[in-house]
RNA sequence: GCCAGCGUAGCUCAGAGGUAGAGCAGCGGUUUCGUAAACCGCUGGCCGAAGGUUCGACUCCUUUCGCUGGCUCCA
């Protein structure tokens, strides 16, 4: 039973249809300055479009506004697209001077090719695009960027000019109002303005320092994931960052996955290499000694700190580091054990993820690619206890064919954050691998070996990308259990420095983490700091509060609560806490 | 890695072939203040790094490192 998500919608399909127009106006405009372009391909993309064009000289952001004036005259004038069939043959001669074009040609396997021509654009074309030009409402040509011709780095790089198009002008100026949001939210941003971490060039790029406000947080998440862990049955270990060079010729990684491990150091003339994964060692552990199906499941995690080479291009911020702690955990099991494992992770990152205030997502079921490792039957049975899992959970899922690694099938959760965008969640993915090259086996009911079935899982995915995801999620203001600070105290004048101490010392001995904001300056900066700072209770004592024995509390979200005893701020904030809920936006 | 753009004070940014500037932050002082910025003063820079052109380079050229947007890949 295939359970599909979702269908585009008529209005959605719509929209695609104009996105795609749009980009053969951009395709005419480019022309127009650049007659001796040449052109890639134009499709509809989230949003927008692109275009990929080869062109005799480099684009410059000031093109872009000369192209998106002439594309304007474009839709001015009206011009109707016009579909036209031919045969590849007749195709091949009106875009002689088109190398690309004739290769798309080639790989069509009709015999017959649509052409569209609009003004003096003629476009190889599947179609089906707008009546004309003035059709489409807003647009707006964004970045350039290159592009290798058809995504393969042998071939020629081409330029990419990105745009977004519409139905009309007030989606466009809302979604232009997204972007600046998206921005404002950037975690690299944020990351700096709260003093969460930060990446140097003398230490290497894509290596992450947490300042102690990052570490808080990624602490508290750390200590609530290992307790949510053992609750679950799963055993903490820790293993080595680094391992002989066998360990990874045994296990395959030195010929597979090479490009992204670094050169072994030598070591009393022994290489040793840091480790890109952790399953190894825990695969080690497993095999100390023989194991019975009846011990089975073996549920190891680890937050276990790997190192990877990333292409210099592709580091960003905390989302794609050089070195990360990924929370790991490798499940044994018999494989008729393997469904309710699924069923038991599935379950574990569902909670993760609503602990976490992400309420949508989509699920992937990635089955068999072309090379694979095991056999037909482990691979179908498999998939189809995966797929059987999502069932019992009554999850909606999309299948990506041929999806999956080399070693087993998977399912990639991907989350859905508070501005819609997607980001890489919880996966689980079976290995049939692993096991038989380490000959990691039990002995059965039977009394023989049998190979043991190995799941590779992580729920967060890695703390730092995950972090990235949180700060970007919610926009820096992290829900009190979260929150680096969770109460700033601020005293109203010098005077009450004293009181705001003792309300300090009555905070931080219920492990609140709470700080006296003693600087001498005035109430109003004092709470600007903290409101920058995204605290989510500021209490104010001044002389009112010093006459009562009471505390004035700020919400972070603006709210001002009346005068009350430390104690009840105190509950409030433990209370909140507890919850993991948001208490104080 | 590749294409393009960008690197000026802790941060945000201005400047420009004649030797560097603002706001914020920081520091010192004054102020003791009631829910998002009190006032005055001061410090702060090898203009990412190296080489070249030039009488003179932060500015022009080359190389290099890093960052940004993409391509590819992925936790």
């Amino acid at each position: 039973m295939a359970v599909s998500r979702e269908q585009k919608t008529q209005a959605e399909a719509e929209i695609d249809i104009m996105r795609h127009s749009t980009a053969h106006v951009m395709a005419e405009a480019v022309q127009s300055v650049f007659p001796e372009v040449k052109f890639g391909i134009g499709p509809a993309i989230e949003n927008g479009f692109y275009y990929d064009f080869d062109l005799p000289r480099a684009l410059t952001p000031a093109d872009l506004s000369v192209l998106e004036t002439r594309m304007a005259e474009i839709m001015a004038a009206d011009l109707p697209f016009v579909r036209q069939e031919m045969t590849k043959e007749e195709a091949r001669g009106l875009f002689a001077a088109q190398p690309y074009k004739l290769e798309l040609i080639d790989g069509i396997p009709e015999a017959r090719v649509s052409i569209y021509r609009q003004g003096a654009l003629v476009d190889l074309c599947q179609g089906p695009h707008v009546s004309s030009t003035g059709k489409i409402k807003a647009f707006k040509l964004l970045s350039i960027a290159g592009a290798y011709w058809r995504g393969d780095e042998h071939h020629p790089m081409l330029q990419r000019i990105y745009g977004i198009a519409f139905g009309s002008k007030e989606a466009l100026s809302q979604h232009l109002k997204m972007l600046e949001e998206i921005s404002w939210r950037d975690h690299r941003k944020l990351g700096v303005e709260l003093g969460l971490f930060s990446i140097h060039e003398e230490a290497g790029p894509g290596l992450v320092h947490w300042h102690p406000k990052g570490a808080i947080i990624r602490q508290v998440i750390e200590d609530f994931w290992k307790d949510e862990h053992f609750k679950r049955g799963y055993d903490i270990v820790y293993t080595p960052h680094v391992a002989k060079a066998g360990l990874w010729q045994t296990s395959g990684h030195l010929d597979f996955y090479q490009e992204n491990m670094y050169s072994p150091m030598d070591v009393d003339g022994q290489e040793y290499i840091i480790k890109p994964m952790n399953c190894l060692g825990h695969i080690l552990i497993y095999k100390t000694k023989l194991r019975s199906y009846r011990e089975l499941p073996l549920r190891y995690a680890e937050m276990g700190t790997v190192y990877r080479y990333e292409r210099s291009g592709v580091l960003h911020g905390l989302s794609r580091v050089r070195g990360f702690t990924q929370d790991d955990a490798h499940i044994f099991c018999r494989f008729d054990q393997l469904e309710e494992e699924v069923v038991g992770v599935l379950n574990l990152a569902r909670f993760m993820m609503e602990t976490f205030d992400f309420t949508s997502y989509r699920i992937f079921l990635s089955t068999r690619p072309e090379k694979f490792a095991g056999s037909d039957e482990m691979w179908e049975e498999a998939t189809e206890m995966l797929r059987r899992a999502l069932v019992r959970q009554k999850i909606l899922y999309d299948v990506d064919p041929g999806g999956g690694v080399f070693y087993g099938p998977k399912i990639d959760i991907k989350l859905e954050d508070a501005l819609g965008r997607m980001w890489q969640g919880p996966t689980i993915q079976v290995d049939f691998n692993l096991p038989h090259r380490f000959d990691a086996s039990y002995v059965g009911e039977d009394s023989r070996e049998h190979q043991v079935v190995m799941v590779h899982r992580t729920v967060l995915g890695s703390m730092e990308r995950f972090l990235a995801c949180l700060i970007e999620h919610y926009a820096g203001a992290f829900p009190v259990w979260l929150a680096p600070v969770q109460v700033v105290v601020i005293p109203v004048a010098d005077r009450h420095l004293d009181y705001a101490r003792k309300l300090e010392v009555e905070l931080r001995s219920e492990r609140i983490r709470v700080k006296v904001n003693a600087r001498s300056e005035s109430v109003n900066s004092k709470i600007r700091q903290a409101q920058l700072e995204k605290v989510p209770y500021m209490a104010l004592v001044g002389d009112k509060e010093v006459a009562a024995s009471t505390v004035s509390v700020r919400l972070r979200r603006g709210e001002q609560l009346a005068a009350q005893p430390f104690g009840s701020l105190k509950e409030m904030v433990k209370t909140a806490i507890a919850n993991k809920a948001e208490g104080a936006y």
